[in-house]
Parts: structure tokens; sequence; C-alpha cells
DNA sequence: AGCACGCCGACT
DNA sequence: GTCGGCGTGCTC
């Protein structure tokens, strides 16, 4: 670059942070100089190479620093009117960069709006001069009804405990009450607060959102905002701006949220707390969980020290509110990292177990858990996928105008479609998996890569027209269940209605609602759908729940694999019967061969503690998280020689060099990822553990530049690429 | 990540 | 003769 010309001497040094990966060689903050000074955490433009880009000031340097002052270059302008980034979000983004191993840059602009980047000034200017939201009107919120003496329990301890609240309440329990609650009282303390609300999925905002607006109406229009990646750029903006400015009292969003601007956060929910949606797929691969915690604990020491400072006051003219941002992780099956820092006491755990009835519509009181009924299939007739006596039931309830529900977590209409003759199988060709039969195109798609063909009508391989489906999806298990249901009528003597839901069914927007919509309105008397509708959907006439073939999480390689299924089918079995008139004779029907299976007998009893200790017990002797901490380093590459040698080769050179904490840490052999392939690349992992955060995140920092190193290397330039995942999910 | 520069194949 | 492929390299 040329050297610009300085044509002022009074010039301040800032050190900016601009969306740079950190293995670009910029993984830190870059120098450049400004006439006009410039606080941390103000937003700027600079100049970039040939490119302008959007930058936020880190630090402010007395002079250039190590570089020479000519190589400056000057900063283009400050996004006027946008008041800094508060130092609080500042190290929360610096924390997040440093334990996930990325650039400070990459974290801190993948937490702005993306269109704060393209926008002028003027553009800006007119978004800030927007009406701002109405002041609160006078009007005292409803004052609602009656807690249930544990909502009120779990309030109190709220207020009084500083520490993270698990709040561990089974399905119906009425946790969103108590999130209610507890963000009506912070903002009724402090008239600046603002809350922070997420959950695992968008489809879950809407009807949150509205409950969140009916109960919060009384502060003013615009002040509760959602904030996830179904929003329009603008509606990104907006509702940025707004929690960024303080307009917004209540943020409601998915993971992406955490990383929100909000100056006056003393309030974080995490519903749903154990869903694994929380931990981010890709970019940094940041748990929105752990971060809400630590989050919730920068905001609470910035408090204390406001509260403790005379300067403060003007930050924060909150008077006797306590100094803390309390954070609830809300949870019927919590993940047992959670639970563990409860048994630790790190965290405080709220129980509610009594089921509640509908809080607002039908006012109906205590409903009662599902029933959990295990069909051992060992004693079933071979090959059947629908026991007997279960289908006994669903006709039983489909005679009495009663809803029910079946799961079966894999779409299409059979997994495998397989030549018996040559031995034949759909295996996709740029993958190693099976191509999925779906009947309804009659296509093979790869779940994995997205390849499609027809499906052929005769063995691709030795010509046999005897080619046929091998197991069971959805499509297949709704067509099956028409035949063995048929002749059954509803009371009305009307023919009964199958439908399905999964993600192939609800591609087009705005179809998951209608065809939720038409189960709510008793349209529908068998649904039969994978995961996607045991979240948050709450089925008041459906009193009969199964899983048709869970077995596949009981001995799988993922560690979490258990927890989860746990979880699904607790989840599920709370989608039973959940008005009370009809909670006494709700049932969770479970198929399996494995019916001895602990975590079926404590499933049976509802006992989740009784599930963790089972697990945590496992996980303790294996040295697994929450007891072992362990990063997974990936790589792609044409061939699998080449992903696994550089992994190994880079593992090979932190050994030789005896990086920080090495003498913790164990780095495992390169292996090829479960699906090697995916789309003609070759995926291979390496997992390292350590008994120690600490030396862990020590020698994951060092690693980090000798892994570039080793990229450099001419074997290994084939590379396609490789990150880093801190506490991953799934080993 | 962008966005250059740079050196080899099929087209107005 | 140029348009354009993506390999390599740099950005305060």
């Amino acid at each position: 670059m040329k050297p610009e010309k300085i044509t002022t001497n009074i010039h301040f040094w800032l050190r900016i942070v601009v969306a740079a990966p950190a293995h670009s060689g910029i993984g830190g903050p870059l120098t450049y100089r400004s006439e006009l000074p410039l606080a941390p955490g103000q937003l700027v433009r600079v100049p970039l190479g040939r490119r302008e880009v959007l930058g936020v000031v880190w630090e402010t340097l007395p002079d250039s620093g190590d570089l020479p002052p000519e190589q400056a270059r000057a900063v283009l302008g400050a996004l006027e009117g946008l008041p800094p980034l508060n130092a609080t979000w500042r190290s929360l983004v610096a924390f997040t960069a440093g334990y996930y191993q990325r650039s400070l840059g990459e974290v801190a602009l993948a937490a702005l709006p993306p269109q704060l980047r393209e926008l002028t000034a003027v553009q800006l200017a007119r978004r800030l001069k927007r009406p701002q939201a109405d002041t609160s009107s006078a009007e005292t919120p409803h004052a609602g009804l009656a807690l249930s003496p544990e909502q009120s329990a779990a309030l109190d301890q709220l207020a009084a405990d500083p520490r993270p609240a698990l709040l561990f309440g089974s399905t119906g329990s009425g946790k969103t009450e108590v999130y209610l609650r507890a963000a009506a009282r912070v903002l009724a303390q402090d008239p600046e607060a603002q809350v922070l609300v997420m959950v695992p999925e968008i489809n879950l905002t809407p009807q949150l959102q509205a409950r969140f607006e009916a109960r919060f109406a009384h502060l003013g229009r615009e002040r509760v905002v959602a904030l996830h990646s179904g929003l329009t750029p603008a509606q990104r903006l907006k509702s940025w701006l707004a929690a960024h400015a303080g307009v917004a009292r209540l943020v409601l969003g998915t993971r992406m949220a955490v990383l929100a601007s909000m100056p006056n956060l003393r309030l974080i929910v995490v519903d749903e707390e154990h869903d694994p949606s929380y931990k981010q797929q890709e970019g940094a691969r940041y748990s929105a969980r752990d971060l809400a915690v630590y989050r919730g604990r920068l905001e609470g020491q910035r408090q204390a020290e406001a509260a403790g400072s005379p300067q403060a006051t003007e930050a924060s003219p909150a008077q006797g509110a306590t100094p803390a941002c309390n954070v609830i992780l809300g949870s019927a099956t919590p993940s047992l990292e959670s639970w563990q820092a409860t048994l630790a006491g790190r965290y405080q755990r709220l129980s509610m177990h009594e089921r509640i009835g509908a809080q607002t519509d039908d006012g109906s009181v205590q409903g009662e858990l599902p029933k959990v009924r295990m069909v051992d299939m060992n004693h079933q007739p071979k090959h059947c996928t629908l026991a007997p006596p279960l289908l006994a039931a669903m006709a039983q309830r489909i005679a009495r105008g009663e809803q029910s529900l079946i799961f079966l977590n894999r779409r299409g209409y059979a997994p495998v479609l397989a030549c018996h003759d040559c031995g034949w199988k759909s295996e996709c060709p740029h993958c190693s998996a099976y191509r999925v039969f779906h009947k309804i195109d009659r296509t093979l798609r790869c779940h994995h890569c997205g390849f499609t063909e027809r499906v052929p009508r005769a063995c691709p391989s030795c010509g046999n027209v005897d080619i046929a489906p091998v197991g069971r999806g959805t499509e297949r298990l709704e067509e099956h269940l028409a035949e063995l249901l048929q002749g059954i009528t509803r009371p009305d003597g009307s023919p009964l209605v199958i439908a399905r839901i999964d993600a192939d069914t609800t591609r087009l927007k705005g179809t998951l609602e209608s065809q939720l919509a038409s189960v709510h309105a008793g349209e529908v008397d068998v649904l039969v759908g994978t995961q996607m509708i045991a979240k948050g959907h709450d089925f008041r006439h459906i009193t009969l729940v199964a899983a048709v073939n869970p077995d596949g999480a009981l001995f799988s390689s993922d560690f979490r694999a258990p927890e989860r299924l746990f979880g699904l089918l607790m989840q599920a079995s709370g989608r039973a019967g959940r008005n009370a008139a009809q909670g006494a004779h709700s049932e969770m029907w479970v198929q399996t061969f494995h019916p001895e299976h602990p975590l079926f007998d404590a499933l049976q009893k509802h006992d989740y503690p009784a599930f963790a200790a089972q697990e945590l017990a496992e996980r303790e002797a294996a040295g697994m998280s929450p007891f072992g901490f362990s990063a997974l380093v990936r790589a792609e590459a044409r061939s699998q020689d080449i992903a696994q040698g550089f992994l190994n080769a880079a593992a090979a050179a932190a050994q030789a060099q005896a990086l920080p904490g090495h003498e913790l840490v164990t780095p495992y052999p390169a292996v090829p990822m479960t699906i090697q392939r995916v789309a003609n690349i070759e995926r291979a992992q390496m997992l390292v553990e350590s008994a120690s955060r600490v030396a862990l995140q020590r020698f994951l920092a060092a690693w980090q530049p000798v892994m570039d190193a080793t990229r450099q290397q001419a074997e290994f330039k084939p590379l396609i690429r490789w990150a880093i995942d801190v506490d991953p999910l799934a080993i």
C-alpha cells in the first residue's frame, strides 16, 4: 500500500477490528488514524485494501504503536448517531473470540446486523430518526392469575440468589409464566432495564412474542422486538437498533441474540436450554446458552462496579435495584452440563413439577403426566412397524374423537432402496451415505448433499426390476397407517384423517402454521411426524403419543444421543393430555427391542434426576463433559490422506514444540468423520481432550498458529479448510 | 472473507 | 485477438 500523505499533525491512533478470519494474518485489531477522537465501541468505516468496510474501534493508542505511522490509513468516518458498543459487549465479544478460537473481527462483525455494513450515512440517519417507541402508559400491567406455590417460590428464590438459575420444570408446569413475571419485575424495578429471552427455534418466536407483547403492552409499542435470522435485513436492523438504543425493553430471539447490544441488560432467559440449536454449527461455533451465563456474570460485574463508583450514576440511574443480571435456564430435561452445575452448587435449581392447566383460556386446573407404556418389540409379530396393541389403542382414540401423534425420526419413504438380487443399494455417488427414497415424487434424494435422481425402474447394477425399499420413513409410515387403520371411523361416522408433518411437507413458508392449525382445529385424527412436532407446540386434544423406533439412540456412538432421546421422549409425552380433562387417560407409547434399558425405566417414572444420575456416572467414569473438556478439529480435503495427514502433522508439531498446556491435553489420532464424504469432499476430525478447561484453552490458542504454519506446507496445499469446534455437541 | 493480480483455453 | 477460469497473496 502506497503511504498516504498525512495532512494534519493532529491525529489519534486507534486499534480497529474488521471482519477477517483468524488465519488471514489479521486476526487482531488494525491500526488506523483519525483526526477526530473516537471512543472504543464506536462503529466506523475504514479502508481495507481496496474496499471500505465496517469496523469497531477496540482501543485507543497513545501513538502509532509498532506500525510505521505513514502506513496507518485514515478512518473514513464514524457512524453518526450510534452510541458506542459498551465495554460489556466488547468483553463478551473478546471472550467469545478467545474461547471459540476465532478472530475478534469475525465475532464482532457477525454480531452486528448485516445491513449496517451497507448503509450510507443518510440512510442511517433516517433509520435513527424514526419515531421512538411511545412512552409507557400509566396503565398498570394486569394483575394476572394467582401463581402456583412453586412459581412463587421460584420467583422469590430468583430474587434472593444471584447465581444462574436452572428452572427445572416439566412441560405445562408454567415456566413461561415465571419468565414473564421475572421479566416484569426487572422491567418495573428499573425504567431502563432490558430483558433478553432466547428460544431454540425461529418457529417458536411468534407465539412467545405475542404472549410477551400482550403482557407488556403497558410499556408502549415496539418495546418488545424479535431478533433472529428469519427476519428481513431491514427488520433485523430495526430490532437491533432498538435494542442497542435501549428503546426495546425486551428482546426475543434465537442464539444470535446472545450477542445483541443491550446496554441495560438485567435478565437473560434461555428457554429449553438443553436444545442443541443453541450451539452454532458454523462460523464461530459458540454455545449461546454458555455465553448467556457468561454474559450474565459480566453484566452483573458491570452493574456492581457502577453501583460502587460515584461517576457511574449517569450510566445507570436505577436506584435500589439489585446489582445483578439474573440468568434463567429453563428445561424439563436439562443438559447434563447444567444439571451437574446445580449439583455442584454453581447454579441454583428451581424445581416446578405440578402440572398447571391452561393459564389463559380454559382455566382448567391440574393436568396429569401421561402414563408411559413400553412395547417390547421382541414379543410382537416379526417385522411389524406398529405393534397391534398400539394400533388398537389408536383406533380407540379415533373412535372417541381424540388425536394421536406418531413419531418417527426419519423423513422420506424409506431410508434405502435395495436390490435383493445383487445387493445394490441406493448409495449417493458423492457422499458416503444412502440416498433416501421419496415415493411422492419418485426420487432418490441424498439428505447430505441434496443430490436427487429419479428412482431407477430396475437395478442399475444387475437390471433386476425387483428393487425394494428397506426400512420406513414418515412417508411410508403415513401410507402404512392408512392401510392398517382402514375402516376405522370417527364418532360421527366420517372416515379418519391422517396427516404428516416433517421437513418435506413444510418446505413452503407458512405450511407448518397451516398444518398445525388444522391439527388444532381437530381436523386430523392421526399426526405422523419427525421431531419437529415435538417442540413447543401445544396440542390440546392429543391423548396418545407414540415413538415408533427410538432404539437407534440407545447404542449410538454419539455420547449425547441418550440425553437427546430422553429429552425428546419426555417432550413428546408432554404433548399428550395438556387438556386436563383428558390428562387422566393420556398415554405415551414407546416401541423398543430393549425395554430393560435404564433410560426407559426413568422415562416411565418421568424421573429426570434418575436418568441424569445414570448418565453423569458414565460421563464421569469416561472423563467426558461436564467432567472433562474437549475440542474437535475438522479438516476437509479431496482425499482422507490429506485431511488426516494435516491433522496428524499439526498435532505432531504441537507435541514437538511443547505448546503451553500440552502436558494436560491429549490429542487423539485423526479419524474419518461419521459421514466420511459429503459432496465429494473427504472429512476427517481429531479429538482433543483435557481434564482442565484452562489447559485446553491455552493449548488451542497456541496451536492455531502452528496449524496455520502446517497448512502452508506444500503437501497440505490441497487442504480445503479446517476449523476448531470447542465443546462440540457430538464427537 | 473479499478482492486483486496473474497466467492459460474457447469465443464475439 | 479478448473474456474468463480460479490459484496465490494481501489487507493497518
